[in-house]
Parts: C-alpha cells; sequence; structure tokens
DNA sequence: TAATTCTTTGAAAGCGCTTTCACGTTCGAG
DNA sequence: CTCGAACGTGAAAGCGCTTTCAAAGAATTA
C-alpha cells in the first residue's frame, strides 16, 4: 500500500516534470525510511540493507526527485561547482579549453563557473573574490596575471590548478605546457627548411610561456651557430593587431628575413594580413609558423603550420587533477608533449633566395 | 563599547581574508541587531532606521562579511545564477555572446552557469535538465535545436530567453535578429558590385536563420529580375568543412558564377581555403561575402566582407532581457539592425567577365 | 546462554539565511 | 487626551539537506 501511495503521487511529477516540490522528506515518506537513510544512499555514505535501499531507488524514480544543490551545499559545505578564471571566455584559444573543463566535469558531477579576468591581475583577484564568495569548491586558474603569491595564498583556503606555470605549493596544482620546446621545434623546422634569417614576434612578456617560447627559438638558433640578431625579434601581445603591426615594423626597418614564428597563431594571423597588404606571399615569399594551433589555422590561407597546444587536453587534465585534489589524491597529470604540426605556410627555401 | 569589540573581531577578519566564518548572525551580533535587520538591510526588504543602518553596514565592512549565496538560495529560493544553454562554448561566434551575457549579468549580482548542447536536441534537453536541478533562476537559450513547444513548457516553470527565433508566449522573451535582411544586405552588395552569377552556401536547415539568410537571398536576386538558379545554391552547415566541400562541389558542377555569398563566416572561410586550392583568387576571381562578422573576418585574407552580427550587444540584451523577466518587468529590447561590412573579399566585376 | 561487539537505522541538531508574525512605539486623527 | 494606524524591530519557524548521536537489533564470542 506504501507503493500506491508513491505511485499516485508520483504520477503527477512524472508528468510535469516539476523540481519544486519534491523534497528528500517526501522520497523518506514515500519509501517508509527516515530522511537519513535517504542521504545516506544518496551519497553513499553508509551501508543500507538492500530491501530499504530498493524502496528508497523506486521512490526517487517515482517522484522524480532531484536533489537540491543548494540545500546540500548549506548542509554539507561543498558546492559541487568549480571555478574557472580565464582571461578572455571569447579567445578561441581558451574556448578550447573551457570546452576540456567542461566535459572532464561534467561526469563527475561538479559544474564549472566561468568568469573572465581581461588580462589583468586586478580583474583576476576581483574574478577569484567572486568564485570564493560563490564558495567554489575550488579554482582553476587559466594562464593569468596574477603573482605566484598570490596564488598560493589562496590555495590555502582551496585548492587550485594553474596552467602554464611551473609552481608548488600545498594544495596547489600546476600544469605547465612545455613551451621552450615548442619554440625549439618551431625554430628547428623552419632551420631544417633551409631558413636563416627567422623573424620572431614575442608574446606578452609578462607572459612565463611568451619567454620560454623565446627562449626556445634562441636556442634552437643557437644549436647551430646562427647568430641571434636582436633586430630580427619584434614585439608582440598575443592577439592579431599586434601580429599585424610587428610586421609592418619589422618591413619598416629593412631588415632581410625568409621566415616568420609568431609566439602565438592569432599574431601569425595578424602577420599573414600584414604580409598580404605588402604584396608579400606566404609561403612563396615568407615562410610563416604559429603557435597553439587554433583551430581556425587549419582554415587560414594558406593552412597554417603551427605547434599543436592541446587545450581542449590541458582544460581536461586541468579539470581531473581538480577533481583528485578535491578527493585528497595527490594529481597526475601529464601533460602532453608539444608537436609541430606543418601545413602550408613554411616552405623550403629556395637555394636561389632572394 | 560595542564598537570596540566590532574592531577586534574585524582585525582578524580583514587580515586573514577568510570566507569561511562570518555569518550573518555575526554581522547581527556585532552591530547590537537581530539577524532580521541584518537580513532586511542587505535586501532592502524593509525601511530601517538609519542608526542601526550605519551600525550593520560598519559591522559588514569590519567583519568583511560575505552573504552566503547558498543559505540566501536554500532560504529565499533563488540562486541568482542564470542558465545559458550555447551550442559549442569554443565557437568563435558563441564565445563573444558569452562575454555579453557575463557582462550584462555581473552588476547585477547574477553569475552564468554555461552548458554546451552539441547542437542537438537531445542534448540540449539535457543541459535545461541539469540547469533546473541546479535551480537557475532562468534560463537563456542560444539558438537551439530545440522545438518551440519544448522551449514554451520550459518557460511555465522558470523565465526563459531564447535567440534567433520569434516565439510568444508567457515567460518567455526571444529576441530575433533579421537574418532576412542580412541575407538581403549581402546578396544586394553584390548585385551592386554588378555579379549576376551569386552561388548561395546555405546554412543548417534545421535553423530558421539559416532558411531566412537564403530567403534574403532570393528576395534580392527577385527584386533586380535576376532569375533564381538552384544550381548555384548549395548546402553547407555552418562550420568550415562544410564551406570548403561546398566550393568543391560548386566548381564540380562546372557552374559559372562570379561570388559566393556563405550563410556564416566559418563557411566563407572554408569556402575561401577552397578557392585557394583551386588556384582561384579572392576576389580577383570570385567575390566572397560571408555573415556574422566573427572577430577573425578581420584578419581573413583577404578581410572578410560580411553582414555584421552584433553577437555581445545581442547576449547582453538577452542578459538584460531575463533580468527584466526576473523583476517580473516586460523586456523591451531592441535587437539592432543588419549592417553590411565592405572589406576586399569583394568587388566590382569587371565588365569584361571571364 | 549470557555478555559483548557490530550493524543498521532513526531522531534531532544544525548549515546561514529569509520571512512571516507579533510586539512595542510613535503618530495623526477624532 | 485617547484610539487605531503606521512604523521599526525581534523572535522564531523554516528552506532541504547532512551528520552526529544514540538506540535497537543482529551477530559474535566465551
Amino acid at each position: 500500500m506504501k507503493n500506491k501511495m508513491v505511485a499516485s503521487t508520483g504520477a503527477k511529477a512524472a508528468t510535469g516534470r516539476s523540481y519544486a516540490p519534491v523534497t528528500l522528506d517526501m522520497v523518506a515518506a514515500a519509501a517508509g525510511v527516515s530522511p537519513s537513510t535517504v542521504s545516506r544512499i544518496l551519497n553513499g555514505t553508509a551501508v543500507v540493507s538492500a530491501l530499504k535501499k530498493k524502496a528508497v531507488d523506486d521512490a526517487i524514480a517515482d517522484l522524480g526527485f532531484v536533489p537540491n544543490p543548494m540545500a546540500r551545499g548549506l548542509a554539507g559545505g561543498r558546492t559541487l561547482s568549480i571555478g574557472v578564471v580565464t582571461q578572455a571566455i571569447d579567445s578561441p584559444f581558451y574556448g578550447v579549453a573551457l570546452s576540456g573543463i567542461e566535459d572532464a566535469l561534467d561526469p563527475a558531477g561538479y559544474s564549472p563557473l566561468f568568469v573572465s579576468g581581461q588580462w589583468n591581475a586586478a580583474a583576476e583577484a576581483r574574478c577569484i573574490e567572486v568564485l570564493r564568495s560563490r564558495r567554489v569548491d575550488g579554482i582553476i586558474v587559466l594562464t593569468g596575471r596574477l603573482s605566484d603569491q598570490a596564488l598560493k595564498n589562496c590555495a590555502k583556503a582551496l585548492p587550485v590548478v594553474v596552467t602554464g606555470r611551473a609552481l608548488k605549493a600545498p594544495g596547489l596544482f600546476s600544469l605547465n605546457f612545455d613551451n621552450y620546446t615548442g619554440g625549439l621545434l618551431a625554430t628547428q623546422h623552419l632551420i631544417a627548411l633551409g631558413h636563416r634569417r627567422i623573424a620572431f614576434i614575442t608574446g606578452d612578456p609578462a607572459h612565463p610561456d611568451a619567454n620560454d617560447r623565446l627562449r626556445g627559438y634562441r636556442t634552437a638558433l643557437d644549436d647551430v651557430g646562427i647568430p641571434f640578431d636582436a633586430a630580427l625579434v619584434v614585439p608582440g601581445e598575443y592577439h592579431e593587431v599586434s601580429g599585424q603591426q610587428a610586421v609592418d615594423r619589422l618591413l619598416a626597418s629593412q631588415q632581410q628575413f625568409t621566415a616568420i614564428f609568431a609566439a602565438n597563431d592569432q599574431m601569425a594571423f595578424g602577420a599573414a594580413l600584414a604580409l598580404h597588404r605588402h604584396s608579400m606571399r606566404v609561403p612563396e615569399d615568407v615562410s610563416l609558423v604559429g603557435f597553439d594551433d587554433l583551430p581556425s589555422a587549419l582554415y587560414a590561407i594558406p593552412p597554417l603550420s603551427t605547434i599543436h597546444h592541446p587545450a581542449y587536453e590541458l582544460g581536461q587534465l586541468a579539470a581531473q587533477a581538480m577533481l583528485q585534489l578535491i578527493a585528497g589524491d595527490k594529481p597526475s597529470a601529464e601533460v602532453p608533449v608539444p608537436r609541430l604540426v606543418t601545413r602550408q605556410s613554411s616552405r623550403r627555401l629556395d637555394s636561389v633566395a632572394p
């Protein structure tokens, strides 16, 4: 007869898909057990007899019960949500990473809370405040501008995963892509194609990864005895315009070069446009290599040779590391190694150089 | 002497920036009022004497009190979070829109909760379930695949704002960009440049906006008496590959054409690559016009003429409409009108046509 | 068979906030 | 100068869940 009741109450819920009214207490009543027992089953907190478990499971299904995350959060002290500090949610690179985070968090029942700190430390700090005021269970920082110290502090209060740095601290895990090797690979590729005058468009020097990429460039040059020429290194800021301007400057300086390595794809796109504007063809007149392998690199004209930066995987790994951190385990993520993707924007330098 | 206490208790909080311990009750105690009063001040729910208000405000500042959103949600029945169903968080178009939503929601104290329904109705339905189980206060659906009816149903339970459709229902507000006029403008632009054989790459026919854009194309043709040629209309699916394939097909069919209008920029990029592969130059051999004005359209080679689709503003407007809906007001958003952006991918057809 | 330890389960106390309800107080009206 | 209205405020009852705590029953041991 208890089942009878369950069925009749359940009918409405099953039809209306209405969330509002079904509470844990109702489930308990329908199953003829105490709320504690239902909670225990829900969380797997304790062993419950198979009989009661079945009754509860049935009641849950019948009533269409969905636990209220807020009540859970209040009572249990968790929110099942992870704050994600990104630089620009609309950036092609970060978008993909967020996707990875979302996909990795979902199966664990966690939801990401995205906030963007417009490439400045103050905004980022505000973001973190917002996230903490929302009581997120952890924070993932995608390559921020915040000081290492600030992050370490933050990690004292709750688990933090950060990409783009190599940091060690309790409660903090960092996931660092090997930008140095990436820079090395890209430059070696151009050298292998016979280029010797290779210009480099730097990323924002405030970013460690930008400097690592530069370091890779220099080392590749050194390795084969090509003298480093500071005049071939032009500053950029990781976005298209800056790549365009960099090439304008380069051209204005009358420097000779047969190839350009841009510290990220977005700048490479800008550079390509500038070259186009100056009636220089890629790769016929200048070879061009980017960094990141954005989805759109495949559709650039010509398709861009670049270093594959596994943003999606990085997002996934960061999220998984966060889950491990929360579970009290030591994260074990291994970041994939950089890989050169050869497309049509780079070509062998003719023996008859211009 | 009460102030004394406040000051001493506050010292720790101000230093530690610790969220955990400061509760509304502590503020009440520090200010020498009841919790009810603090709550009332926090929410502006009732008139409170200036004296107590000051005492409370001071206590809040001293203690660094931040209300616990979960307790608020539980007690008040709101979560201050808005669910946003997007198709692909990593799509260039949606990314920008999300940015707009975020910016509009923030000042009102609301946070967006992004979920992506990978362009399929079932996933979208799941997204909505997830959002509702998280008790969001409203849902914004960015051009989904869900049936109108499903959305209307959803709107019965909580406020819904949807873009990309013209729907009327209680609790639902729709924000529809004028895709028809956009399609019209783009085609008229090409016609004005002297083109008469204009190919059209359609968007996914499951999308109303795709069909509207096609309708604009046809009307523009009709208006000037250019006969519609079905052979010039090739299907696409709104992403790069499909644009590329469309052009391959077009070329294979031996149809003559001097211009291509792609129903979105991403397909235009794909089309440009296909043309490049076939050694056809844009705009010398073929003029190309896109739709959306993605940030990257500016850096395509050549920069893409396109219809400006104000994604950021659309996101903002959607968020604002949602806030109005929640406040019980009637949303009053006006979607900006489509606007042609002329760049270098389209040019006047020489009198000496090929 | 009695004494003792495990197990399973329910009662009840919160988590931090909102919100009725009712209790003084102070006013303006009669 | 009295009475009801209007106002400011506090007490207390939840919101829906988790989690001790303790009790009752089952299982184990001597």
